[in-house]
DNA sequence: GTTAACGTTAAAGCCAACATTAAGCTAACT
DNA sequence: AGTTAGCTTAATGTTGGCTTTAACGTTAAC
């Protein structure tokens, strides 16, 4: 397919996947005679990873060392070792979600589990020495 | 206390800090005579919570809309919905993934699997298929 | 056959989120 | 008193992640 094609199907601008041709985190693409680019159909599967993965908090860099597995060598034996891969890949990226969630949860119950006598400074402050995030004991808070 | 106190307590650089007061998400600090900085105590909450904010993914323009100057006039109601939303936000996205590495696994097995009649590359096309990693009905994949 | 839609490149531009630099004042230590 | 460390501002630079522009070739439609 066209890039054009490929920019509808993955919901990206054509530009942004020549940047990313460009920088590297795609491989260059094969050409026809007139020159356009022509894209496999895999290609889809592989920027959707990329953008999910830039969701998830990964950089371009990242990315570009974390894929260079080429789901276009074919060999059995690769093939699986990039499959592989990309399942540890994912699993990378559902580790640091399952992080974030849960900090965001645990001060989400813990601001909403606020005792009604303390005012919503007060219960700020009390949270966020819970989770470490401030130092609890300083001077009067003098605002 | 002076922004390099507060910049020690919070590992961020005072440029960092001055530039948060400039773009409006710090209010603006109260001066010693000198024309100091001088921080309350609870400055480093908040800019505790603002990094902490950044790494779950809001921007910095999300939390000027966000984070009220004062703590005291924290809008609980909205700072809730906001993190609420987060959390839904990480958990499409975990549902997303979920999805992508089943499918992965489930190619693996069906790979690994595989009939002894059929060559590799067949296979694999077979398999990617099946699963809608590719359209199987496009001229050959010719990788 | 011409016009619109699509493709190509290199270069430049842009926004977020800062860091760095320059030039100068202040504070603290010795 | 001098040196060093910390503070100030405004301006400029940087990096990441793209988009836009310009100038041009190609393909499809009418």
């Amino acid at each position: 397919m066209n890039i054009g094609e490929l920019a509808q199907l993955t919901d990206l601008a054509p530009s942004r996947i020549r940047f990313y041709e460009k920088i590297g985190l795609l491989k260059t693409v094969s050409r026809k005679p007139n020159g356009y680019r022509t894209y496999p159909p895999e290609a889809v599967t592989v920027l959707k990873l990329i953008t999910t993965a830039q969701q998830a908090g990964f950089s371009l860099d990242e990315l570009r060392a974390l894929l260079p597995s080429d789901l276009a060598d074919w060999d059995h034996g690769s093939l699986l070792k990039a499959l592989h891969k990309k399942v540890r890949d994912i699993e990378e990226i559902q580790a640091r979600l399952a992080q974030s969630k849960a900090q965001l949860q645990e001060v989400l119950t813990e601001i909403e589990a606020r005792p009604d006598d303390i005012d919503c400074a007060t219960n700020a402050h009390r949270v966020l020495s819970q989770f470490g995030m401030i130092t609890p004991d300083l001077p009067a808070t003098e605002i």
